[in-house]
DNA sequence: GTCTATAGGTAGATAGAC
DNA sequence: GTCTATCTACCTATAGAC
């Protein structure tokens, strides 16, 4: 589908590509999957519509591609930042501040896995959601060690604090509290 | 704009506004604003599109009728809650369990104001926020009234408290926990 | 790798009949 | 109140030039 080399009368842009999801997910962000246009996509980093289908076969393989690429993202984050942690306690915290980092940083992917992909209607979506059901159980682990009730009892708390963080977006203030000052506000 | 008799030769169908909020609530949830046509509400009521501009003069005018309304149900519905609870802590419950129960009750109305409100463009959104955010208020004072903490601490905890709920039916099975319990659940 | 041009479909909205 | 018919605009996607 992508070809190594340019040709010579090609103009000299890196990779689009990633510039085309880094736009995607923005626009998808701001109006929904279906709200905006391949045209406004396109636009955003300086090319036509048809040219995506170069990179992309559909618009919907677009979404996909930002979904599986934001869900790559947040779990490689949140997975490292679990490993430098050392109590239970601690990795909880590091877990969430780094998954607040993620969705808080406006760079968009996360939140399009996270408010786009409940309403796809795709054969892959299974797969995506298999991929976020599993990043979703990197929590419960160290809430389960922090031994503080019933199995039921972590997964409440797991559903409120990852509820809690899923909706921070929507009242997040780039001038008011950190995603560390939050994260420590929800453990008290 | 609406009339008070129907003609003789039209048909019996009673007021359909409320029925064209119900559809179009339904639908702006499941496929956004953007992702469902005017013709698919007015199918799912059994008219044509065209007939919708009798009850709504646009699209958008639709949109802000269904959040409107859903702001206007839902603080109805926890403001009388709270009214009928005698302690700080059992009216917090009481807030939340009504809160849940519309939340997750299918309807779909707060769903839209949750997940529509923060991308439309319009000038009467400011007025729907204000709703809103006078809305979120109902909540900052139970919090108060338990005296556990700073007055940053009491919005930390409605964050935490209502983000979870606004994020619930993402993850509410039918079959599974009851409004109450999840409420319960949350708060220990 | 990007362009232009365009096919083929669907969108929101309006006008006028009934 | 609802219909049909229609306007204009925009959409996704493709084909072929460069």
């Amino acid at each position: 589908m992508m070809q190594k080399k340019a040709t010579l009368n090609a103009q000299p842009r890196s990779d689009n590509r990633l510039n085309l999801l880094d736009a995607a997910a923005r626009r998808f962000c701001s109006r929904s999957y279906y709200g905006k246009s391949m045209r406004d996509i396109a636009s955003d980093v300086g090319i036509k519509a048809g040219s995506i289908y170069y990179c992309f076969e559909s618009k919907k393989e677009l979404l996909i591609a930002v979904q599986k690429e934001g869900i790559r993202r947040i779990t490689s984050l949140v997975s490292t930042a679990i490993a430098t942690a050392n109590t239970p306690w601690d990795r909880l915290q590091a877990a969430m501040i780094s998954n607040l980092q993620e969705i808080l940083s406006g760079n968009d992917y996360a939140q399009v896995v996270i408010r786009e992909l409940p309403r796809i209607d795709d054969p892959r979506r299974r797969r995506l959601i298999d991929a976020r059901n599993k990043y979703d159980l990197i929590f419960i682990k160290p809430i389960k060690d922090l031994e503080i009730g019933s199995e039921i009892k972590c997964y409440q708390i797991r559903f409120l604090i990852m509820g809690a963080m899923n909706w921070s977006p929507m009242w997040f203030k780039s001038d008011g509290q950190s995603p560390e000052e939050i994260a420590k506000g929800f453990l008290n």
